[in-house]
DNA sequence: CTACACCTTATAGTATGGTATAAGGTCAAT
DNA sequence: ATTGACCTTATACCATACTATAAGGTGTAG
């Protein structure tokens, strides 16, 4: 039932300084310790984790997360403001994806034009294509 | 025709600072100076600013950049390998996305069963969403 | 001629998200 | 009883991508 760091660590796939580190910083609540002092976690820390993990691969940063769970210090996250921070943050993605597929139909173009060429600073090709 | 580094700050919506700092990191070309000391650009290097912003707001680094734009001091960047590294991110990014997509669908729901709770954590409806 | 906005270099500091190291305590097995 | 794997804290360090500061030169307008 109980689990040390160690363990934590391995079925998270994150390290022991990581999940240390994010004690720190507020994300992970303090553990109950054993008598010896180690951290004793239940099986609902493998979740936050990997709701930190899930969030933290979706774009939003480790204090946009606090925020996420309510910890944030300087009040409590309503709804509202969690669906805002949501929006924008899908908003943020969706330019990244639009600005990824621009890039990346100029470059296919660009290989195809100039597959051979070595420098796409001196490609005659590239003007045109980050025009 | 040729602009000082603040008007191409100003033009490109980057500091004077970030300017020199990509000169530096071997992002942008060392400009022609004029007699007094003063950098000289050319339009083009507006295309260059773009080009890195836009590859940056794709989820480039500016090392990635770098070998997109065939001036990595390891080697010319192949097409090959500016296909690779473009696939590569494109995954990511796709990752990304369908995580973005999971933690929003989740939050969606949180907010709708429990739109007045305030915190995610003591949340009756939390594990359900993120188990 | 002096005020002011601009430019120069060099150096140092920032925030993010960890990662590494030192110095030591715990525990089960041999 | 000592080896080895684990745990503890504290501290320092890392890469990324800037950002700020110091100390000074340049150029134009009044």
């Amino acid at each position: 039932m109980l689990m040390k760091i160690g363990e934590l660590a391995r079925v998270t796939g994150v390290t022991t300084q990581t999940i240390r580190f994010y004690e720190r910083e507020g994300l992970l609540p303090m553990p109950a310790r054993s008598a010896n002092g180690y951290r004793e976690y239940g099986e609902s820390t493998i979740d936050e984790i990997q709701f930190i993990q899930e969030c933290h691969a979706a774009g939003f940063t480790l204090k946009e997360i606090l925020i996420l769970k309510g910890l944030n210090p300087e009040g409590a996250a309503i709804c509202s403001e969690m669906n805002e921070l949501l929006r924008a943050k899908i908003k943020g993605i969706e330019l990244k994806i639009a600005s990824l597929r621009r890039v990346r139909a100029k470059l296919s173009d660009l290989s195809e034009q100039c597959s051979s060429n070595t420098d796409l600073v001196s490609c005659p090709a590239l003007k045109k294509l980050i025009g």
